[in-house]
This record gives structure tokens, sequence and C-alpha cells, in this order.
DNA sequence: CGCTTGCTTGGAGCGCACTCCAAGGTTTTA
DNA sequence: TAAAACCTTGGAGTGCGCTCCAAGCAAGCG
């Protein structure tokens, strides 16, 4: 029997208090993939997974192999959560971990995907405020709508 | 030989000027599917398929059976665009468009789905705001190590 | 009339981003 | 020390939203 990683996943801290699985201090940072887990609401899968298509750097391990990631790890996968919001396709992350990875002389091919992507995230937000504004007019007619229904009734 | 739909289909109106297509007034509005393609960017194909599993009112035929879309479809497709760019799952908008053929008893249930679509926009919204920030963060931090490295070398 | 282009259908296929499985080895708890 | 909980792998499977196919009928033009 060993499974249950799924289920036991799914929402685990939704109610309950400030259970805060804190991040520990530079040095001491070493966390399994469960911690990781806790923290970022991706699936162990998913992290595994990560790390095969490689979108994470090379991740600690235990001496018996089991992962250990650290806190830098886990800045890195908050900017890939962040990214992912604005619907960025992992392949695209993919291509942004490896200039990471080849080095310093990437900085200016880092800097033009991150503007681009800037730009990308402002077209994304005007469309929302759009479709927010079709939105509105909709409510207000139905709320209309049920007021004049409202009336009638009475 | 038929098909080629797809290859006239991709990016037909990039560059040339307003070769407006533009709408006919109602009473006069009867558009072929292609017509529609070239409204609204969608595929035949996809716009077959959006028929198939429910998310378009009944469309009207030509006496051989061929679509002639209305003004009113088109509107209705506007919207759909609207809400599949804020992330709403086409089971939703299909949930929707039921609500709208059940007719007007359903008023009330309409104006919560909305509501609950807004604010789901609303957060997206946010959610992307503070994509930007980072982004912003990172951005500068790369003018800044583009800057140390041009005075580097010179 | 023939030719080309367009529209019809049901069903199969595809790409993405996970998601899960099986069969083990490891670590923690009682 | 034994049981329970957790972690490992490669590869297969899933769900969503299209995307395409084949074979045939329809429409417009010279």
């Amino acid at each position: 029997m060993t499974v249950m990683e799924t289920t036991s996943t799914t929402r685990t801290d939704s109610c309950a208090g400030p259970r805060q699985v804190d991040r520990r201090p530079d040095g001491q940072d070493k966390y399994t993939i469960s911690e990781v887990v806790a923290f970022t609401g991706l699936t162990a899968h998913t992290l595994r997974w990560y790390e095969r298509i490689g979108l994470m750097p090379h991740i600690d391990r235990s001496h018996t192999g089991q992962r250990r990631y650290s806190n830098r790890d886990l800045d890195w996968l908050d900017l890939v959560g962040k990214l992912r919001l604005t619907g960025m396709p992992v392949a695209d992350m993919v291509r942004y971990a490896e200039l990471v990875r080849e080095g310093d002389h990437t900085y200016g091919d880092r800097f033009e995907l991150l503007k681009a992507t800037r730009e990308d995230v402002l077209s994304r937000i005007a469309e929302l405020q759009d479709t927010l504004a079709v939105l509105d007019r909709k409510i207000n007619f139905y709320a209309d709508a049920g007021r004049a229904l409202a009336s009638e009734r009475s």
C-alpha cells in the first residue's frame, strides 16, 4: 500500500488556522517533496514532472537519493507559479530555465523574454477589464429584470 | 480535393487595411460559416463543435441545410469569446447556454452565475497585477545588470 | 455542363499539462 | 523491530479544447 499521494494532497490546508509550515532560514533549507507540496499547492507528481522536462534547476538529493529542495528552489517555483497564471506555456518557461542554466551571458535574452512577457500580461489585463465591462452590463440587465419581475408579482 | 479550410483560415486579415466584412443590418443578417470565421477568428471546425456540445443556440439553416448565422449568433459568439479569455471552462459556458435556452425562469440562476464569474475575473486581474510586479522587479534587475556589464566593458 | 470552391456529417486524432500506476526502497512512529 | 507513511522511477493514462479526416452534397462561374 503506497499510493494515497493524490488523495492526501487535495486541499490539505483549507479551513484550519495558520499552521504555517514556514520556510527555514538559508543554510538549513532542506525540504522534502511533500513539504514543497504544502508550500506550493502543486502535487508531488507535478514537481517531479517539472524536473523531468527541464523546468527546474538541479535539485539536491539526500544520500539515499530523495529530493531536498532549497529556498532558492521555492523561489523559482513561486516565479513559475506566477508565470503559469499568465497563461505562459510550459515550453516557454523551460526556455527561460535553460537561459538561466546557461549562465550570465544570456542576460540579454532573459531581459527580452521578460519584457515580452510583461507586454503579454498587460494585454491580458486589458482583455479581462473589457470582459468585466461586458459582465457588468449583463449583471445590471439581470438585476433590472429581477426588479421588474418582483414588482410584477406584487 | 476539398480540405484547405484550416490553411485558408490562418491569419487572413493581419496587415491589409480595413476590408471590413461588416455586419449586415438585422433582418438581412444571414452569414455563412466562413463569414463567421472571418468575424470571430474561430475555425469552422470549432464553430460546428460549439454547436455539437450545446454551446450555441439553434442555428438557422438554408433550404439545403447549410448554416446561416444571425447577428444574434454573432453577439453570442462575442460573449463566448470574452468568457473564454477569462479561462472559464467550456462546460460552464454550456451550462449558461442551457439556462438561456430554458427561458425566463432561469434569470436568477444566470444572475448568480454572472456574479460569480465577475468575482473570478476580478481575482484573475489581481493575480496578473501581482505577476506584473514580479516581472517589473526582475526586469529592473536585468536592466541594472546590463548597465553594470556595459560599464565593466568600457 | 464541368470545374472549383465551400459546406455537410460522425468520429478519430492531437497537444498540452498534468495525473496516475506498479513495484519497489526509505524514514518515521509506536 | 515492525508497521505505517513517504519517496523513487519510467512509462502509461486522462481531460480539455480543439483539429482534422473522408466522403459526399451544394453553389457559383465560364
